[in-house]
DNA sequence: CTTTAGTAGATGCAACTGCATCTATATCGG
DNA sequence: CCGATATAGATGCAGTTGCATCTACTAAAG
């Protein structure tokens, strides 16, 4: 393996803290709302977003980045918080359907404005809507 | 708050996948090398940075940014490990200073090309050294 | 000097994560 | 149809994190 340029440093090293201080800001933000974590809303967001079929929990895993494991637990919790509705599904005696209920729809509501806050407040105070398509772009030819 | 325009929701997105996948594929490579994991690198390498002096615990978690009772456990980890020492600082009784061992010297060396060569892969194939300046660039302004 | 407030670091407890493994059902090759 | 393999999801255990609190020492104010 070669070393790396500086540039290459430069951009993990930004990348990581830009990463850790926002997501800080907003778990902090949420939290003094009373309101559940951050990886709850985007798995309510996907949930909701399959709403007409449901979603099972492989579909949900991979949108998500969370280990097989990591995703039956959340969904654990959150049905357990009256958020996901776990219904058997006809035709795979293994699998589920999830559905938000309308406490889950309504939670979500809830934490959209806390989180678009603090991104509006964090990205948009610093960077203008060019360098915020720039940063998406570049960061999108990551991955 | 008022809603977020769209390229700051993709930036902020995009960010978060980009951090996900390339902290994962380390973290991946570290562990197949039988090495520890990245944020014991990070610590390793700050604690080198002030080898000639040491360090206090409450000076590395800012540089860390980690919470107190994080940096205090992760010390007690690496020192267990052999890889720091914790030595008492005269002048303080509070405080104590740390400092790497041989080993834990010879640790983050071993690490390195690991880490390095995850990083070479995954920028360099994507990113014109130009770009990664841009997005070290774009990501320091928003922190 | 003594009280009060502040700072450095540790720790009990509950929740969460990673890893490996397990159960149950599905599918595929013969 | 039968056995082998693959897929969906759950779970026991050990290690880690977050939160709140605690101890010990220091600094500041009367």
């Amino acid at each position: 393996m070669k070393k790396p340029e500086n540039e290459t440093i430069a951009a993990w090293t930004s990348l990581v803290t830009a990463n850790r201080v926002l997501l800080e800001t907003i778990e902090k933000a949420l939290k003094e709302a009373g309101l559940p974590q951050l990886d709850w809303y985007d798995a309510l967001l996907e949930i909701d977003k399959a709403d007409a079929t449901g979603i099972r929990p492989y579909e949900l895993k991979e949108r998500l980045l969370l280990p097989q494991y990591g995703m039956s637990r959340l969904l654990d919790r959150m049905a357990k918080a009256g958020l996901v509705d776990r219904r058997e599904v006809e035709g795979d005696g293994r699998g589920q359907i999830i559905r938000l209920t309308d406490k889950g729809r309504a939670t979500r509501l809830a934490m959209w404005p806390v989180y678009a806050g603090v991104l509006t407040g964090s990205v948009e105070q610093k960077l203008s809507r060019d360098e915020a398509a720039e940063l998406a772009r570049l960061l999108r030819k990551l991955t």
